[in-house]
DNA sequence: ATTGAAATTGATAAGCTGTCTCAAAATTAT
DNA sequence: ATAATTTTGAGACAGCTTATCAATTTCAAT
């Protein structure tokens, strides 16, 4: 179960040790339950976690998630008043159709789209290191 | 000045007229202010409108912000951990290239990505409603 | 293995953005 | 003008995230 995310592991041990920074037992933890998931609020995480960890602090949550997008591990999302937490291993996948009427997130990708916006980019002078592409509407249930 | 915004001002008055709301010096003011603009906050829009009046307060602005999404002549955005205002009637153009290193932002619009996007929706039953496309990377000037 | 400097944690206070409350004021229909 | 209803302004409040800081943990050098 520990071993199961070995690449991940390894990318953030590499960021740790590029700014000084140390592996902990919290941050062990707190990267396995990530990968297990697409998306997630720290608040659910904190959660999640409250029985493997009871003491896991809500803080410490929010300082790994967000050392994590650091790490270019996951990414931050807004969403409403809340923040998303992405999964960036699932690369590729890093776009989204959400349903306003019940909150359903369908991911996509799209190359042509990919290809056009490093077309637009390109023609503003700008290399791009991410994107974030979200389309806001109603599923086919949502919209009767 | 005041009559320069003719169309949406009916628009607002329609909205308003169909769900028993009042036409009131402060709408009307942030109407004005806020068709000027491509984007704002409403803080922004607060400290721009102090000088107009003084006493206009803030939760006013949100309310009525929040009334402009309603009537569909506005657009809410969650950005960062604040929420602008897109001005609608700039349709479009809401399409950011996000600089990493001096948070520069410029705007673009293709209809190519739009239409794509359409595609993807249309092919996942989606209706969209509206979206947001953010690129980040750095501009020619902070890549060297 | 021990030590010690430096980073991390947990608990909670504080901060920020946005909404709610409610008495006073403004608007609209009569 | 009057009355019923909505809106406003000011500040209190709420939700989410970050800052603070003493105590603990990590890790490199012994």
């Amino acid at each position: 179960m520990t071993n199961k995310h070995v690449k991940e592991m390894e990318a953030l041990k590499e960021h740790l040790g590029k700014h000084q920074l140390k592996l902990t037992r919290q941050r062990e933890l707190i990267l396995n339950a990530f990968l297990r998931q697409e998306h997630i609020t720290a608040e659910a995480m904190y959660h999640q976690l409250a029985k493997a960890d009871p003491h896991l602090g809500l803080a410490t949550i929010y300082r790994t998630l967000n050392l994590f997008c650091d790490a270019g591990l996951a990414q931050a999302r807004h969403f409403g008043s809340q923040t998303k937490y992405d999964n960036v291993s699932h690369k590729g996948h890093h776009d989204h159709l959400i349903c306003t009427g019940c909150e359903k997130i369908v991911e996509f990708e799209n190359e042509e789209i990919e290809r056009l916006q490093e077309e637009v980019a390109t023609r503003n002078g700008f290399t791009i290191k991410t994107h974030r592409l979200e389309l806001y509407g109603l599923c086919s249930r949502c919209r009767h």
